[in-house]
Order: C-alpha cells, then sequence, then structure tokens
DNA sequence: AATGAATGAGACTTCATTCAT
DNA sequence: CATGAATGAAGTCTCATTCAT
C-alpha cells in the first residue's frame, strides 16, 4: 500500500536510476516501448528485476522519465536559438539555423521520438506531453518574435505550421525516406515557403 | 509445412474475411493494435477464433489487409481530384478542394490512421506502406500536373511539401488540439503559402 | 475488457471446470490458500496455468467457488435432519442425530473448513458467506422448531448457541486435540446441557 | 553457518527487538499476516529492513513472537480471577466476571486473534500455541476449582466446554455479527446453561 | 470449413532475504 | 550493530496460436 518508489540520494543509485532510464531509452528506441520487457531493460542497464520497481512505480513510469527526457533534448536546442536572437531579425538566416538544428535533433534522436510518438494514440498522458511540447514551443517562439518587434495577427498560426513544416522535413531529410525526393532542392523550397509566410 | 491460408472463393467464405478485416479496422481504430487480442477480433466478427487462423497467417496479416484497405480510403478521393481536374487551373480552388477533401478523410478515419501510423516505427512493413501511400500520391499528383502543363523543376518536392502541410493541418483541425491556434486562420495561411509555393 | 468468463455447456467442460474446483479444494485444503498457487492448481487438475483463467476470473474466484460447494456440504446434512423431522420432539435422540450428523460432516470436510475459514478475517465475502452459513442455519431450525410448536422467546439465541458448541465440539472431537480431554464424557455434558437450554 | 540471531542484552536493542514485535503486532492485526510484508514492518517499527533479520530468523519467527504476546494476553486477565478466587464458589458471579473480561480481552484483541488463529491451519507451530494456550487455561482453571473443593469426575471437559461457549459468545458479541440475535439474551442463556454445566 | 476449448510461453510485479558499505 | 539498496525466485495472469471434434 503506497510503499515508496526510491528518491535515490547518493551518486551510486542515482547512476543506477539513471542506467534503468538510459536503458528504456535505447531499448524503446530500438524496439519500441511493446517489444521490450521488464526484463530486458533491466539486463540492459545491468541490474536485477526487482530494483526496477524500486525506482520506478511500473514500466510505463519508466517510459514517462524517458519521454521527459527526450522533451528535453528536443525542446532545448531550439529554444537556445531563440534566447540568443539578434535584431534586425534575419529571417533566412534564422530559418536555415533552425532547420539545421532540427535535423541535428531529428538524427540522434529519431528512433525515441517514433517510438515515443507511436504511443500518442493510446496513452493519454504521452500524447499530453507531446501537446505541451508543441505548445510550448510555440509559445515561447511567438513572445520572442513579439519582443523584438515582429507582431502580425495570426502570429500563432504560422509560427506553429511552421514548426510542423520543419519538422517533417527533417524527419524525412533524417531518414532519406523517397528516393524521388532531392532534399536540398525541398530545403529551398520550404526556406522560400517560410519566407513568404512571414513576410506580408 | 502445408501453408494453407485460405484464398477464400465461395461469397460466403469471402464475406468471412471481410468480416475479420472489418472488425479488425475497428478495433484497431477504437483501442489500438496492441490492445486488442485476435479473441475481440473474431467475436466482434461473429467467427470463431479458429478460423480466423483459417484466412490469416496470423494477427500481424490482419493488419497488413487493415492497412490496405485504410490506404485505399485515403488515397482515392484525393486522386479522384485530380483526375477530374478541368484546365486552366485555378490553384486557389483546387487546394480548397484538397483540403476539404482531406479533413473528411481524417474525420472518418483519424482513429485508424493513427493507430496504424503508430507502428510504423516497429513495423517495417507497416513504414514501407506509408511511404508507398505518401509516394504513389505525389507520383500520381505530379503526373496530373504535369500532364496539363505545370511542369516546374522541383515539382516532386513542392507537391510532396504541399501534402505534408495539409495532412498535418488536416489531422490538428479534426482533433482540435490547441486552443491557441485559429484553425480558420490557419487554413487561410496555408492556402496563403502554398499558393506562393507553387507560383514562380 | 469483460472478456467471458466461459460457462461450460458441454460435458467434457464441466468436467474440466469441476476438477479444477476439486483440485483447489484439495489443495486448499492440504496446505492453505496462500500456499497454493494457480500453476499447481493447473497441474492437480490435469489441465494447461491458461484454461483455469478461461473458467475463473482469478485465483479468488477458485476460493469462492470452493467455498460455496464447502457451504453446500455443510448445509445440507444438517438441514435434511430437519427436514424429516418427527413430532413429538424427542430433543435428545434430535441432538445426538445433529452431534453424530456434525461430526461426520467435520470428519470429511475438516481441513477445508480451517482453510476457509481462516480467510474469514483477510477476505470479507468470505467472512460474509460463512455468517451467512450460521444464518441460513439459525433461520431454517428456528422456522422448523417453531413449525412444530416449540417457539419460545429467545429461540435464535438458544439455537445459535446450540450450534456453535455442537460444532466447536465436533472439531475438537475429529482432531483429538486434547489429550486431558475424553471426548465420550464430554459429549455427554454437551448433551446435558443443551437439553437443559432447550427446556424451561 | 554461524547461526547469529542477536538475543540483544543492551537496552537500545531491546527496545528495538520489541519495537519490531509491536509492529508485527499492530500490522498483522490490521493486515493480516500474508498482506503484511517485512518492509513494512521495518518501517512501523522506525528501524532498516536490514536489522530485522539481525534480530528475527525469517518473517515467521516475528510472527511467533508476536503469538507469544497475545497469548500471554489472552491468557492473563482470565487466571487473575482465578488466582483471586473467593470462597465459598459464588458460580454465577464468577461467571458473570469471567464472561466480562473474556469480551474485554476480546475487544482489545479481536483483530490480532483472528490474524493469528487464521494461521492455525497452515503452520503448525501456531496451531500448536493455540492449542497449549487453551489446555495451560483448561488445566489452571481446573486446578483452582479442585484447590477450592469442586471436583466433579468430568471437571475438565466441563472447564473446556464453558471456555469455548464463552470466547465463541464473547467473539460474536464484539464483532455483533448476526442482526437476529439479541446479545443480551443470549448472555442470560449461556449464564443459565453453565450454571446447569456446572450443577449436579 | 468451422468451432472454441486448450495450450504454454512469457509478461509484469512482489517480497523474503542478503550484502556492500 | 545498522542501513537500505539489491537480488532473483516465484506468483498471477494474458494471449497468439493450435487442435480435437
Amino acid at each position: 500500500m503506497g510503499e515508496s518508489i526510491r528518491t535515490p540520494q547518493q551518486k551510486r543509485s542515482i547512476d543506477k536510476k539513471n542506467r534503468i532510464i538510459e536503458a528504456g531509452y535505447e531499448l524503446f528506441a530500438r524496439d519500441g516501448y511493446f517489444n521490450t520487457n521488464t526484463a530486458q531493460i533491466a539486463k540492459h542497464a545491468g541490474v536485477s528485476t526487482g530494483i526496477v520497481y524500486g525506482y520506478f512505480r511500473d514500466k510505463r513510469d519508466i517510459l514517462l522519465e524517458v519521454l521527459s527526457i527526450y522533451v528535453d533534448k528536443a525542446f532545448t536546442p531550439i529554444m537556445e536559438i531563440f534566447d540568443n536572437l539578434k535584431t534586425p531579425l534575419d529571417f533566412e538566416s534564422l530559418l536555415s539555423t533552425i532547420i539545421d538544428s532540427t535535423i541535428e535533433i531529428h538524427r540522434n534522436n529519431a528512433s525515441i521520438h517514433e517510438a515515443l510518438h507511436s504511443l500518442t494514440s493510446s496513452d493519454e498522458a504521452v500524447g499530453n506531453k507531446f501537446l505541451e511540447l508543441e505548445k510550448d514551443m510555440t509559445i515561447n517562439i511567438v513572445d520572442t518574435l513579439k519582443a523584438v518587434g515582429y507582431a502580425p495577427d495570426d502570429l500563432y498560426e504560422r509560427v506553429h505550421l511552421a514548426m510542423e513544416m520543419i519538422q517533417s522535413y527533417a524527419h524525412e531529410c533524417v531518414y532519406d525516406l523517397h528516393d524521388y525526393i532531392d532534399y536540398d532542392k525541398m530545403r529551398t523550397s520550404i526556406i522560400k515557403v517560410l519566407l513568404s509566410l512571414f513576410t506580408d
């Protein structure tokens, strides 16, 4: 009855908890959440099955921690770009920076993104976390743009749209999914389109 | 090892196979692939558990058929628009038609789309089918546009990009995910952007 | 989700369900509920672990069925004595018959009684079933006695008391627990006491 | 295999051992033996899990100590009544005193009694301890009665019987189990019956 | 071709006990 | 003596698939 999930204080324990999260991260990314079992996570982390339940309520709890870490990884680099924004705005170079960064994020995290995002439909908390991520990014970007004096009426919509385009481009780019697509040409198209989007 | 997955010839059997696929479709859409078991599918289809394995190699085989049907449903309406394309091209009204149609498709199939698409990362065949769908649509649209005399250098890229934007818009629109987004305003933005994309 | 617990219709299946109950009965009686696991029950019944969950919701559900059967076994013989009650009442021979019958019941079911009764404190449903058993017996006996014209003011109390004495005597008698007790002498004492109880 | 269950000498250690027993007592009473785990006991006692095995061989060993304490609690008050017995015997008031005392014991210890007694069937040592308790009480009472000059032939049987009736009455009385029973009326019946039992 | 009972591997989780510190 | 993290065997239950009828 409400027996305690360990909140590790000591260095060794923190390492162990992190090793479990790391193992979850890797296995979920490689095989997906449903194709990974707790025994595999424990083994991959080099711990016993039992201790997993010392640090996590259940398997899903590991998922949530993995998700949390992923969200940070995905969020931070883009936000840093906006934190260091220089005026006057040079949209074209800003876009280029963002696209590069997004591609880089995808390159490093594509598998886990897929594995986690695929749970959106069957796990509400996961879905909400992704929504929250999108929302936070959009609002942050909108606020930053407003702060530098760019404030058209439909800014939320434009930013959101731009983010989705860039993300979906980065995703395809990393996986090089379609042989009929020249991703460099596509990049040019996207930048052109986005410039037109942010130009009244 | 007498492999003997039935290819049903008689009317009753065809019905039965289709009923199973239909049941899979509905249950996967409602509960997701991993939360649906074969007994439920059989029951929902009004057949015995055993006979499911008369028509399908395994559970995944049902998935593949469901996927096939979904792909048709998603593909056909858009293709019909292009089959009936009238010259001279009126891009703006064409876009509007496509957006409406895509939203309509999403409205009717959002759940199954999510359920199936979430398997993309863990099941290669599913992933490939989605890629194929995108490819077929892109190529088809490109061919049609070329046939009516619209043939810029980077047409594949533009079409692909446009498709993704529209799909992602339709998805969000149907689920109404973000309270900070005004989906009508967004629609206006998208149309504007896409017009600029297809205008040299 | 509410997948169905089989209610077996066919002869073979009924046998199988009963074999599982029987196995539960024997193992619970021998080793106790907590020291018996589902695998053992399945093995003892000669079935697979899986099918146990085809017939029963969970392990406790087996317990409840075992309990139900035990209650019938314990209830029926005593009730039959009262169904065949002859007037005028000969209390002494009636008591003797009841005591013999109760001892007989205990001889055949002492272990399962202990195993089940020991769950009274940790499982409310089990506790209630035992209460119900006592209540039913008491009320039935009271009604029968009233029907033959024996109706003192505190009949419920007297009957209940008598039942408990007889049961506790039968229990000890069967186990021959105390070497310092002569169970024949004790029987005489009990009969004497009970006669005085039912004599105004 | 240096067996080394500590027999604590120092004051602090004795406290610690007692605190563990006390914790076991409370948790077994509240949740039952099988629903209590050693971590809970340790936590409740304010000690570490590990040290529990410094003072006790295993979980069952705690049980045995708890049982021992319970037996004392249940035994002592009744024995005191007999230690202070005054001649000439006034059976009626003696009975009344004993019944009150037994009810009081039950009121304070009903939960732990249930929890421990329920183990009778699956743990021989526990069973024997309860038998021993009954035996000690019976013999003690018999000896005391003989000492004051009451020595019928079947005294053991009568005393044992009386004890059981009173205990079972006290149990029901405390739990107020049966709505069809008036426990005051029942008390009168019992006293009447017991008087007749001890009157030749 | 059809049924649905049956199988059994394997998933998740708990907990008495041990052990490094 | 003491800690509490760690172990891993064992328990409950699920479900894709098979098989007797």
